[in-house]
Order: C-alpha cells, then structure tokens, then sequence
DNA sequence: GACGCTCCAAGTGTATACACTGTTGTTCAA
DNA sequence: TTGAACAACAGTGTATACACTTGGAGCGTC
C-alpha cells in the first residue's frame, strides 16, 4: 500500500480516506434535525450558513448541501437571498399532515392486519415493553423516541421500504408540529393506544386495527394546540407583557 | 426603470434581476426531468455534471444542486464519487410504489366520495373530456400527461397540499417505472377506468371509488413487465447484437 | 419628526480552483 | 497470454473568492 506521495502536500487527513465515511454533510443533517427536534434550535431561528460552517470546520458549501436537504424534509425553509430558518408549520399543514398520516397508517394497519405473523406481533409486544419502561422511568427523549417508533416499526413490518420512508417523513413532520403547538397529548394515553392497536392486529382485526390507528392519530392531533384564536403571535408577543 | 448603474460593472442580465426568477437550478430540474420522462434519457445513463453545466452555461455548483434535487425525487441516483445517473428502480421498488398507491390514493377516493362538490364532479368531467380528446387524437405525450394528471387533481380536490405532493410524487416514480419497464396498458383501457373511477364518485359511493381506483392502479402495475425472469440486461444488450 | 435617500455590513448565490477518487489503458514480468 | 503494478485522465468533493441582495443605520430634506 505504502505508495510514494506523488504530490508532496496532503491537505486531507488520510486517515479519513476510504474509512466508511459518515458524510459530513449527513453528519450536518443529523445535527441539526437533533437540535430541532430537542427544542434546542425554535421553530423560526435563523441558520446562517458560515456560523454552521464555522461549528463543524467545513465549507459553507457543505452546510448549503445539509439545508438543502434538510428544506426537502421541511425541517427549515429556505427563504431565496434571505437565508434558512427552522421551519413553522401552519395550523393548516399541521392539519393536513395528520389528515394524510390517518389515511396512510389507517390503510396500513387494516392490510397488516391480514398478513402479520406471530413473530411480527411479538417483536411488536417487545417495542410496547420498551415505551412502557422508557414512560415509568419518566424517560422523555426516550419515551419520544420509542412513541414515535412505533409507526416506523409497523411500516416496516409490511415490508414495504417506500412505504416505511413515506411514514418516517410524516412523522418527523409531526414531531416538529407536536413541539411547534406545544402537545398536551400524555405519553401513557399515546402507550395505551399503541396497545389497543397492537391487540386489534393480534387478533388480525383489520377493521379494529384500522379504527383505532385513525383515533390514536386523531386524538394525538387534537392535544395540539391548532386553535386559530389564539396565533402564534399571542405566544411569541405575550412574555413581553 | 432606468435607473443609473450604481457599480459601473455588472456581471448579471440586469433583464434577468427582480424577474420572477426561474432559478437556473429549477429550470434544469425541469430539463432534466422532461427528459427523462419523454424518454431521452433512458435510466442508467450517467449525467456528467460539467456536460450539464456547459449546456445551461451554469457553473458545476448549480448543477450538483440540480441534481441533488433530482435525486430526492428518486429520477435520479447519486453514488459516491462515481456521480449521478438516471435512476433504475427496481422491480421490488415498483412493486412498493405501486402497493403504496394503491393504500393513499384508495383511501382518498374512498374519502373524497363523501365530501365532493357537484362543481367538483363537473371538474372531473371536463378533464375526462380532455383525455378522451388526446386518446382519439392519438396525443402521445399529451394524453400521457392528462392520464397521470388525473390522480393529482382528484388529490387537489381534496384541499390537502400534502397529500397532493405525496401523490405528484409517487407519480414521477410510477411514470419513471412506466418508462422502464415499458407498460403495455393502453390509454384507452386506462381512460376508461378513469370514467368508472368518476361516476362512483359522482354517486357519491366511497366503497366503489375505492374499489376502482385500486384496481386500476393493480390494472396499471401487472401492464408493466415486472417479470424478474428477464433481466434489464437482456433490453440493455440487445440493441449492440 | 417623518420620510426618503445613500451607504454599509451581513449574508446568500454562483463561479472557480484544486485535491482526491475511480477507471482505463499501458508496461512489464511470469 | 495473463495478470499485476503503475501512470494518466476524467470526473467528483470541498474550499474559497467574489458578485449580488437584503436590511438597517446614518444623514439630509421637507
């Protein structure tokens, strides 16, 4: 391997080369899709391109290419010549977004209904013993986490890789919605749900499973604080009184 | 308008400057996709980013932006360092879109059923005329159009801007895979199954929409050559016998 | 004092430079 | 003749330079 430097100056660290590299524009995403969804960068904020460029030692040109990527999973929005900025889901798209996830995951538990396996439903009952632990430790980011899975872990039991993508999209659209209008909705009332569902596909009940799918997302939807009386602006204007 | 030349030299069209800017970027997406899916160019062709830059006179930055979008789409595929080709979904792959179609777009004729407007139905008339036109014109690529439109604007009769995008989406795949695995639906088979698909509507019968639009879309799907038994490779060597 | 204007600073958009990767073709030894 | 090592090249990945836009502060005018 040892080949002679054909060229003296090597401004790369070797050592990276040919490493399975973790993309440091994927490792930008990540980042900052964390920060958002752990309320530690609000919906609204300004993300200046050289500030992020400065914090992980790249070029702006990378950051761009994280933005870029992370405005096509509508995490921010990009304002032409203004900039990027964590995105602010409206009530509107809050609502639609929920409409669609009714659909998709309702369609979704009526068909899994019909064609799980008894290994499948136990690998489920092993996802419910886990967000029961994470929500009796009183485990937040965990319990989160683990309440949101749930969706993805179902998708991906059909087998279905566009399907599990389309899911896990929705729902990180709905974390960002949940965190925006501040979600009254209890996690132990979101475990119970998930349980219900998880017996109604146990007994291959897909009418059931399908049911209550679209009430546990309704009832998720409507701990939201979507109530246009009361706009943001009350929220963002109101500690100043 | 005429306004002085603040800096004696000016690089950009001035013409060009507060236009409703068609974004370089975008209009090569555009391009791009045009091609793609009018069939000059067939999937798996490598697109070189400077060749791409020479043609818009743009610079590799704004094509790599280009084709990064592209990608997200799926019309095209990044690998590392090796650059960006037109996209071959896989069997697998089309199968899963075409499942996927089947849940959202079943449930929202299933839904639209039941809140659709008489000038709504009176919508969906006038764009079945308008398929019927270019099927008996023999309009190629006009009814090709009209025929995937249809989906997208029962989706916008909706009112749900996601759901909409969802299926615009799952359409450029569906018509990527068309091209692909070259469908022998007719137009007229298809037209056909629109009109089904509208009258249920107009009776205002969820069950039966639905019903008819998945089977349509299974109609659709087993059109392609989905048959693993031959290979791309065999439609790939042929042409150099 | 409100309005408009000019100028400046911060930040975005695009072009270009250059290091690095992957590939292909060539040379040479077995 | 085959195959390995190597050299050359085409093309991608990233950094940087610079033009342009936006927003706001300072300044003069009415």
């Amino acid at each position: 391997m040892a080949r002679k430097p054909a060229n003296a100056l090597r401004l790369v660290d070797p050592a990276r080369v040919g490493r399975a590299n973790p993309s440091s524009t994927h490792q930008i995403v990540d980042s900052i899709t964390g920060a958002i969804v752990e309320k530690r960068l609000m919906p609204g904020t300004k993300l200046v391109e050289q500030q992020i460029a400065d914090v992980f030692s790249v070029s702006r040109t990378v950051v761009r290419q994280a933005l870029n990527r992370l405005s096509r999973d509508r995490l921010v929005t990009l304002e032409p010549a203004r900039g990027a900025f964590v995105a602010m889901p409206s009530i509107e798209e809050a609502r639609q977004v929920f409409q669609v996830r009714r659909l998709v995951e309702g369609g979704m538990a009526r068909q899994l209904a019909q064609e799980i396996t008894d290994q499948q439903i136990e690998q489920l009952h092993a996802h419910l013993r886990d967000e029961r632990h994470a929500v009796s430790r009183n485990d937040v980011s965990g319990r989160t986490r683990l309440l949101a899975d749930f969706h993805v872990v179902l998708a991906r039991l059909m087998g279905n890789e566009v399907l599990a993508d389309l899911i896990a999209d929705l729902l990180s659209r709905s974390q960002l919605i949940a965190l925006m209008y501040q979600s009254g909705h209890s996690a132990e009332h979101s475990q119970a749900e998930h349980v219900h569902i998880v017996e109604a596909l146990a007994k291959r009940d897909g009418r059931a499973a399908a049911r209550l799918m679209e009430q546990h997302i309704t009832s998720v939807e409507r701990n939201l604080r979507l109530d246009p009386r009361t706009p943001d602006l009350a929220s963002v204007l109101k500690p100043r009184g």
